[in-house]
DNA sequence: CCCCAGGTCGTCA
DNA sequence: TGACGACATGGG
């Protein structure tokens, strides 16, 4: 992988990266599709644009070599070997294999845990979209506003900013039954009782512990927040999708059998739930 | 009016 | 533990 730094950009290259499936596989609420070839996100308080070339470099904007170096190095993936982790999947089994080829190039963000958080508790019995639009309202109204080539953009609130916050607030931008449980987790993260930091450093059953204490927070929305924000990229968030996936074109039966299954993917089996989940998404549950 | 969406909670056996 | 209905909201 190449990195060179431009007056306006930084290019990557040698490195695949495809921008659709990463930044709509799910993983994420806050990139949209400007062109086919260009994306634009907020992430981490800064607007933060992104455009494949033809030479299938990526040029990224707005972000400086420093603020690379020390952040967005990381939330883009680009510490592991794609080459010897996708490799390791495909050599699974021929279903994994077929949506790992397929969608080459989808990356794992890094994301911040507190946005992560809230956002799969927001996610929870609830579509795509409709969790897209729940989040920018909230940031519309909680987060800090961003100008950006003359557009107005917002980061995601910290907890601080959602300290007050009131029930009716959230029920008013869409939350639904979802909004006490985002008011118990802003909650606890300002008492001190989560310290989302100190999970990175915490065992992967563990750190699941931690976070269930939170209302509103389950197996499924755990596994989220600790594979996209916690790097604990073994865990395998079991969502409706996947367990399609499993049950529909594994054959398992049993919880037995897909906890031998996930097992039996190694440390990094988020990384096969991730083209596991887009796969069957864009597929329409088919293979 | 039905069912579904990146589920979880409370309750009851 | 495991099953099951309830839970807000919007779209198909």
């Amino acid at each position: 992988m190449q990195i060179k730094e431009y007056n306006k950009f930084i290019k990557i290259s040698g490195e695949s990266f495809d921008l659709a499936s990463t930044f709509e596989s799910g993983q994420c609420f806050r990139w949209n599709a400007i062109d086919k070839d260009t994306y634009l996100g907020v992430v981490n308080s800064k607007a933060v644009l992104i455009t494949k070339n033809e030479d299938q470099s990526v040029d990224i904007y707005n972000v400086s070599p420093d603020e690379f170096k020390k952040y967005f190095y990381w939330y883009f993936d680009f510490d592991k070997d794609y080459n010897q982790i996708i490799d390791e999947l495909i050599g699974k089994d021929k279903i994994l294999q077929k949506a790992v080829l397929k969608y080459n190039g989808m990356r794992l963000l890094n994301q911040e845990p507190f946005e992560c958080m809230i956002s799969f508790i927001i996610s929870q019995n609830n579509n795509i979209k409709r969790i897209k639009g729940i989040i920018e309202r909230l940031c519309e109204r909680y987060g800090r506003q961003i100008i950006f080539n003359q557009n107005i953009l917002y980061s995601f609130p910290e907890p601080e900013d959602l300290k007050d916050v009131k029930l009716e607030d959230l029920l008013s931008i869409g939350l639904g039954y979802r909004a006490e449980y985002v008011i118990d987790a802003v909650k606890k993260v300002l008492d001190g009782e989560i310290i989302l930091e100190e999970l990175e450093e915490v065992e992967y059953e563990q750190a699941k512990k931690e976070l269930k204490k939170i209302k509103g927070i389950g197996d499924k929305v755990a596994d989220c927040i600790l594979l996209y924000s916690l790097k604990k990229y073994n865990s395998f968030p079991l969502d409706v999708w996947t367990k399609r996936v499993l049950n529909n074109l594994y054959g398992f039966k049993s919880k037995y059998d897909i906890e031998t299954f996930i097992k039996s993917l190694g440390e990094y089996a988020g990384y096969a739930q991730l083209f596991l989940f887009h796969y069957i998404r864009m597929n329409g549950g088919m293979l």
